[in-house]
DNA sequence: CGGCAGTTTGAGGTACGTCAAGAATAGTGG
DNA sequence: CCACTATTCTTGACGTACCTCAAACTGCCG
C-alpha cells in the first residue's frame, strides 16, 4: 500500500485529520510516521500510562473518554484533565523529555493513536510546523486551565457539575423521546476530584440538581431535559 | 556597535542571558531581534496591555513585578499569574496570533524588554530552536496551572496565603536583624482575585496567619521570622 | 447467599460569603 | 501644618456550603 513517492499518511483516515498535529508534513516524512505509528485499543479502565512513566511517544485518542489525574504524597488524586477525542495527551513529557506527571486511564473504552518517540522527535526534527501546531495544543491546555481556575473563582460547585455533565452529555448522551440520557462514565469519587470536594458533597450536589427538574439523576444514569422553554411557560 | 558580522545580542548584558528564548539564534537573526528589541520601563500601577488588545510582541520581564489578571463580565477579575523577573509574558496571543485575554499590570516598578511582533516572528521563523523554547514555557505554565489546581483542592486557603508570601518575600524580601521583611505589592482585593475569596476573608486569614507566630502583619508591611527552630525548642 | 465497592444519608463542626459599619491610610488642597 | 475626601482595610453578625465521621443502603459478583 506504501508507493515510497508517495505514502499513505497514517491519519489519512482519521476523522481528526485535518486537525492533526501531524499534519501537514514533509512527503519524505510520512514513511518515519508510519514507521513510528500504531493503534491501540483501551479497554474501560485499562491505563495508557502511569505517573512516573517514562514517555514512550505522542498519544492521540481517536475515540472514548480518559481521564488525566495525578496522585498525591497523603494518597489521594486530582482529576486533571477529561481528555476528549481528537486530543492530545502526553506532549508534555514528550516536549521536555521528562516522566509523565499524570497518569492516563480510558474512562470507557477508547483507541489512542500513539507516535513513539524516536520517530515523533525525528519528525518533528524536520517539520517545525509540527511545533508549532504542538504549541498550539500547549496554549489550548493553558487556556483550559485558566478557564478552570477561573470558574473555581466565580462559580458555585453545583454549576460547575453541571457544566461537567453538559459537556459529557454532547460528548456521550443518546438521544431519546423528549430527553438526552447516558451512562455517567465517572463514578462520584472522579466527580469530586475534578471539581475537588469530597464525594459526599457531590452525592448531594447531584440532590439539589436534580431538585432543579432539568436533570433526573439515578446512580450513573443521567436524563436531561431537552430544551423545556419553548413549551408553553408559566402555569396555566 | 554593531559588525555585522558578528553583531552584539540584544539581551547579551541581561542577567537571565543564559535562559532566554532569544538564544541561541543564528547570528544572521541577531540584527533582526535588535531592529525588534526595545525597553521599557513601567511604573507601579502602569499597564503593558490591556484584556483584549492586539498582540505587540513577544515580552520578557527583567525587572519588579507584573499582574496578569482577567476581567470578567459581573466586572470581577481573577489574578491569574504573577511574573518575576525572567518570565516571558504575551505568549498565547503571540503564538496564536490573537488578542490579549489577560492584562498585564506592573505590581512594582518595572522594566520589560519586547521583541516586537513582526520581527520575533521573523526570527523564529528561521530558527526552530526558539518555538522549542517557547513551548517549554508554555509547558512551564501548564505546570503552574496544574499545581494551583492542585494547590486549591488539597490545601487550606490559609496556606495558600502563607505560600504566596513566602514567593514574594524570597523575591522582594529584605533581611534585617532576626527577620525578612516587606512591602506586600499587593492590596488585600488583588489576593482575594489570586486565591479565590473575599478580600474579607483575606484579611481574617491574615490575622490567623500572625496568630502563628512566623509572621507579623501590619497593613501592607509583613515581617517574618527566619528559621526560629535552630534556637532552644520546647518551653523552659 | 454473603461480601464488596460505590453511593447515599445524617449530625455536627468549620470556614467562607454577605452585608454593614467602622478604622486606618493615602492623596489633595488650603 | 491641618482638614477633607477617597480608598483600602478591618471587624462584627449571621447565613450557607462544605468537611468529617459514621452508618446505612445499593448493585454487582462470586
Amino acid at each position: 500500500m506504501s508507493d515510497p513517492s508517495n505514502p499513505i499518511h497514517p491519519c489519512g483516515a482519521c476523522d481528526f485529520y485535518n486537525d492533526s498535529v501531524w499534519q501537514p508534513v514533509a512527503s519524505c516524512s510520512v514513511s518515519v510516521l508510519s514507521r513510528g505509528f500504531s493503534r491501540k485499543d483501551l479497554n474501560k479502565g485499562q491505563t495508557l500510562y502511569y505517573q512516573e512513566d517514562e514517555n514512550r511517544g505522542v498519544f492521540c485518542l481517536s475515540k472514548g473518554l480518559v481521564a488525566l489525574r495525578t496522585y498525591h504524597q497523603n494518597g489521594s488524586s486530582t482529576l486533571l484533565r477529561l481528555a476528549y477525542p481528537g486530543d492530545i495527551i502526553g506532549f508534555r513529557s514528550f516536549l521536555e523529555n521528562r516522566p509523565h506527571r499524570t497518569e492516563a486511564r480510558a474512562l470507557l473504552a477508547s483507541r489512542v493513536c500513539t507516535v513513539a518517540r524516536r520517530d515523533a522527535q525525528q519528525v518533528v526534527q524536520g517539520n517545525p510546523s509540527i511545533l508549532a501546531r504542538l504549541a498550539s495544543r500547549c496554549i489550548s491546555e493553558i487556556d483550559r486551565n485558566h478557564d478552570r481556575i477561573i470558574a473555581a473563582a466565580t462559580t458555585s460547585n453545583k454549576q460547575r457539575l453541571i457544566d461537567i455533565l453538559l459537556r459529557l452529555m454532547k460528548a456521550h448522551g443518546e438521544q431519546s423521546v423528549e430527553c438526552l440520557h447516558m451512562q455517567l462514565p465517572l463514578s462520584r469519587s472522579d466527580l469530586a476530584d475534578l471539581i475537588g470536594v469530597q464525594t459526599e458533597t457531590v452525592s448531594r450536589l447531584f440532590k439539589r440538581i436534580q431538585a432543579d427538574g432539568v436533570f433526573h439523576v439515578s446512580g450513573r444514569e443521567i436524563q436531561m431535559l431537552v430544551d423545556p422553554s419553548p413549551r408553553r411557560s408559566g402555569s396555566g
